[in-house]
RNA sequence: GGUCCGUUCGUCUAGGGGUUAGGACACCAGAUUUUCAUUCUGGUAACACGGGUUCGAUUCCCGUACGGACUACCA
């Protein structure tokens, strides 16, 4: 097998989709599982689409979620520049090369003429007009004008492209990885523009030349490349690279959670979960999408979360770190169909990290949180509250959201539970529990609910039945971790102090 | 419209000529818990349809339907 090298080449025109972020994952897993190269190139040959800061911010999301780049944009390498802007004058002469064997071609004709083409076309009732070996012969390019007239317009600098003559009738075959035999008629594929007027190459010329060049020996990328491939097989003959031609793998799309559709931020937007990886400000419209990271989403999790759309291990096993996923990961376990996208899965996986993760750093999470609220807590207590959390946290900041009532004591209460649980019983037990508290010299979790066992039991009511409003007075909510330990860490006088508050303030409602 | 790709529980999927069609998420129920969550146990739920091939098809073949991608001097 020759050495694996494998490229992410994504265009500088935005933020890095999701979906990119799992090509660029399929790629580097590859790379890794056989010790071989990992490349970034950026392919930014249509200079009206890009965005300032777009680069930067790929470089920065790959390696947020761990994806090291060994050869590229970034770190250089011997294939150097990976911007396909800086390697403009390398392309046109393989162009030539193409227009000397004879399977390329100039092209002379305007915007106007193009159109005047498709629309004439479609009058005569052709559904896609394409500049192909029949229309060719009626449009002004270096084949059907005389060599002089060619040479005269090239002379004088008239703008032109550069064709693909793409054969009339030819079946070209392609070996997709995850596909087979894939088999498309030379017939259906136009005369692609390989070379724009401005001297910059199209993706599909400078995407085979570059990946030559590079020595890439897998090209894995969407789906939405399927239908080109087999142009690219003809580039690759026609360039006499045959031997040389990459192995192809086109990944299934990531589709619309609910109804059908390929993935888009407009989605996510609307069901509200990340689309990109990180935060994002479009320089343009000034909007600003927040990531995947800021959302609290775990690095690792999120691996593991893109790894499993479209690719299982055939296994039960679910929790994979890069290195089991780089161990494990096969192109040929690769589905085939489109993967609805479901961030509840991505949850689920959040919270299986969160909760492998030490004590201490679970508390560093909550202590983040207390910093930016200006809130002083030790390391310990911070580390209590984190453990007595863990298991109903999903995200970083949920030990923040879900913890405010130990730093903050509620002023208001909830009212589903007020209204059922807040009754005469209650009010005598909590008066009573608090007074005891009052004269209790050590307390802790077991001393509460000693005291509160013992207040329950000497005024006759079951303890289950006043815990709920125990609960609101201390928290102001009718759920959450363990009451004692939670009197525990906010200490005897702050019980004393947020009982006293609750029964002066909750009327009662229910006799 | 044309070309190409696809179709197993609601979702992600395993499987593959003869299986009680397996797992996970979600959902529901029960148990545990002072509540919620956790945990445990159990449950509902799928081979798109029609023809072949075959003793037998969810699996192979062909159609149909449905879905998706592509159809630019964008990638």
């Amino acid at each position: 097998m020759r050495e694996v090298r494998v490229r992410f080449a994504p265009s500088p025109t935005g933020a890095l989709h999701i979906g990119g972020v799992r090509t660029a994952l399929y790629n580097y897993l590859l790379a890794r599982q056989f010790g071989g190269t990992m490349i970034l190139r950026v392919e930014d040959t249509d200079q009206t689409r890009f965005v300032p800061g777009a680069e930067e911010y790929i470089l920065k999301s790959l390696e947020w979620v761990g994806i090291k780049i060994d050869e590229g944009i970034g770190v250089g390498g011997p294939h150097a520049p990976y911007r396909q802007s800086e390697r403009k004058s390398m392309y046109m002469q393989y162009a030539l090369q193409l227009i000397n064997d004879g399977h390329a071609y100039y092209a002379f004709d305007t915007e106007q003429e193009l159109e005047a083409m498709r629309e004439r076309l479609k009058t005569a009732g052709v559904a896609s007009p394409q500049y192909n070996s029949i229309t060719r012969t009626q449009m002004r390019n270096s084949l059907t004008l005389p060599e002089d007239e060619v040479r005269a317009l090239l002379d004088a600098s008239t703008p032109y492209v550069i064709r693909l003559k793409v054969p009339r009738k030819e079946e070209v075959r392609l070996n997709d990885l995850i596909r087979g035999w894939v088999m498309v008629h030379s017939s259906q594929i136009d005369d692609k523009v390989l070379m724009k007027s401005d001297g910059m190459p199209t993706y599909h010329l400078a995407n085979v030349v570059d990946d030559y060049l590079m020595k890439i020996s897998h090209v894995i990328r969407g789906e939405e490349w399927l239908p080109s491939a087999p142009l690219h097989v003809l580039l690759y003959k026609y360039l006499g690279w045959e031997n040389e031609m990459p192995q192809f793998a086109h990944l299934p799309l990531l589709l619309k959670p609910d109804g059908n559709g390929k993935l888009s931020k407009r989605d996510a937007d609307q069901l509200g979960f990340p689309i990109f990886p990180l935060t994002w400000k479009d320089p343009n419209t000034g909007d600003v999408a927040v990531g995947y990271k800021e959302s609290g989403y775990l690095p690792d999790a999120l691996i593991n979360f893109l790894a499993f759309l479209g690719w299982n291990p055939g296994t039960t096993q679910e929790i994979f770190s890069m290195e089991e996923l780089i161990k494990t990961f096969s192109i040929e376990r690769i589905g085939k169909a489109g993967t609805k996208f479901d961030i509840h899965k991505a949850q689920w996986f959040n919270q299986q990290y969160l909760r492998a993760k030490p004590d201490a750093e679970l508390a560093n999470y909550l202590l983040e949180s207390l910093e930016q609220e200006n809130i002083e807590c030790s390391f310990e207590k911070a580390t209590q509250i984190a453990v007595l959390m863990k298991e109903r946290a999903t995200f970083p900041k949920d030990f923040w959201a879900q913890g405010k009532f130990f730093f903050h004591a509620p002023t208001q209460f909830e009212e589903s539970v007020v209204s059922k649980k807040w009754n005469d019983d209650a009010v005598k037990v909590l008066t009573a529990f608090k007074d005891a508290v009052v004269t209790a010299e050590a307390f802790d979790a077991n001393v509460a609910k000693a005291t509160l066992e013992h207040v329950t039991s000497t005024l006759g009511i079951g303890t289950g039945k006043i815990m709920q409003a125990l609960r609101v007075s201390l928290t102001g909510a009718g759920a959450g971790p363990d009451l004692m330990m939670i009197m525990e860490i906010i200490g005897k006088n702050e019980v004393v102090t947020r009982i006293d508050y609750a029964l002066q303030n909750i009327k009662v409602k229910v006799a």
